[in-house]
DNA sequence: CGGGTATTTGACGACTGTCAACGCCAGTGG
DNA sequence: CCACTGGCGTTGACAGTCGTCAAATACCCG
């Protein structure tokens, strides 16, 4: 559970004026609203593997725009375990939270060295008011993430293990070729089998089983944080992975 | 699966002017604006138990308020078997879809005869456009559905079939209780068996195991379509349910 | 009263979790 | 260069939750 010892808030350093365009939300806005904005409002922010972007019950103060590196989103259990929510990816917006409510229903932690830009709610919330396409564009990224939410319970509650772990392998290696970060069919793949049975469920020797089975079988090929998918169709059948339903979701 | 016989399409019977107010969404948007916009807009439809308000795949072209009845929202499985997402209320909001994308991601279904108002969402596209405090107030309607789809998901991916059950039936009792329409520790409470099984990921006979030892530790009392909770701290405890939270969820 | 729907029961087995231990690998420090 | 350390992956034995199949019973509504 959480460290008592440690500050629940995490310490991210604010740089120099965010460099790049906060891609995600802020892409219907005109340029010169960012750029107004973000002149005194963004922040940059670093984190290292396993530091907290921030915690379930905290008071949250910004949402954020994932620039570089992994981020995974989870809820903490009861018994000390955890459920993964989502692996947000670079180009991800996180940590929008329901406006004049107090605390974060989740935690988020970095999976390698992050690099992200911040936005403070009360500002967010401020140009939601002036600029109305901005809160329609909010509105379909929450749903989005809302549509692959429910992607994931169907996962929890009908898929077995090899099934829930194809698929999540599968999105992960999509959503990656989709930005371009693909080199052939294989990616860059920081996930621990920690991680993965954490986002599917499952646990660490369970995950453990199916990952070698699917080896065994030729179907991928996963070590040295890395993963290749050798056999798509198959691992497709078995996650039952619709490529058309990932690239309209996070496709754009 | 979907038989290919029946319409995919229900047959909502829109009937004459929407007489109340769809107080989930608009409660935020000025009457002036309502009533002008309501005027030629809004229908009321009727389901039976059973009938489908909307399928997964369809084109989706409204989004309604619930006003009277339950209506099961779900994702059906490759093979026949559904996951149960959530159950909408009297007063919830159902069927908002990614604005420009053509299908809904989900199917629902009335579990008793329902009562709802339809508004158009392109319509609805043009009212987020003049009313910018109604697009704060829908992406907070999004974000409280999300964390209550994260919810599910620790439940699905953590739980044993008793907290989920458990959790389900005391999240029901509370939001059916915070709209006064609990009479003491008991409520109507239409769902089978199979229904939870949908929502929880189990099976009918599991669920019916599950029920059958809660009502011989005389935790609950279920039968003819009544609910009546005996034991809260004990189902509480067994599911870790917190009724805090579901509260700032679902509470007002 | 009859037919369909919903609940219940039993036997059985598979999937997945638990516990405990071992091995591999990279980074670190001596 | 080597020993040490911590993280991560791997393995085996075993238990139990939960699904499957099949059937009987209870309930509701026309």
């Amino acid at each position: 559970m959480n460290p008592s010892t440690s500050s629940p808030i995490p310490d991210p350093t604010p740089c120099e004026r965010c460099p790049i365009r906060a891609r995600a939300l802020f892409q219907v806005v005109s340029e010169d609203y960012i750029r107004e904005a973000q002149k005194y409002r963004t922040g940059q922010y670093r984190l290292r593997a396993r530091e907290h972007l921030y915690r379930q019950n905290e008071p949250a103060a910004f949402a954020y725009t994932l620039y570089e590196g992994w981020v995974l989103l989870y809820r903490p259990a009861g018994d000390g375990s955890r459920q993964g929510l989502r692996v947000a990816l670079p180009g991800d917006f996180i940590g929008y939270r329901q406006l004049h409510i107090e605390r974060v229903s989740h935690s988020a932690m970095a999976l390698t060295p992050a690099l992200l830009c911040g936005f403070p709610h009360r500002d967010l919330e401020a140009m939601l008011h002036d600029q109305p396409r901005l809160a329609v564009h909010l509105a379909n990224i929450q749903q989005r993430d809302m549509a692959s939410c429910q992607e994931s319970m169907l996962g929890l509650g009908r898929k077995r293990a090899e099934g829930r772990v194809a698929y999540l392998l599968l999105e992960l290696f999509h959503r990656m070729r989709l930005r371009g970060a693909a080199e052939g069919n294989a990616i860059a793949f920081p996930l621990t089998q920690e991680v993965i049975g954490d986002l599917t469920g499952l646990t660490v020797v369970h995950t453990n089983r199916v990952m070698q089975r699917f080896r065994a079988q030729g179907l991928l090929h996963c070590a040295r944080r890395r993963l290749e998918i050798l056999d798509e169709p198959a691992l497709a059948a078995i996650g039952e992975f619709d490529l058309r339903v990932v690239e309209a979701q996070f496709g754009r």
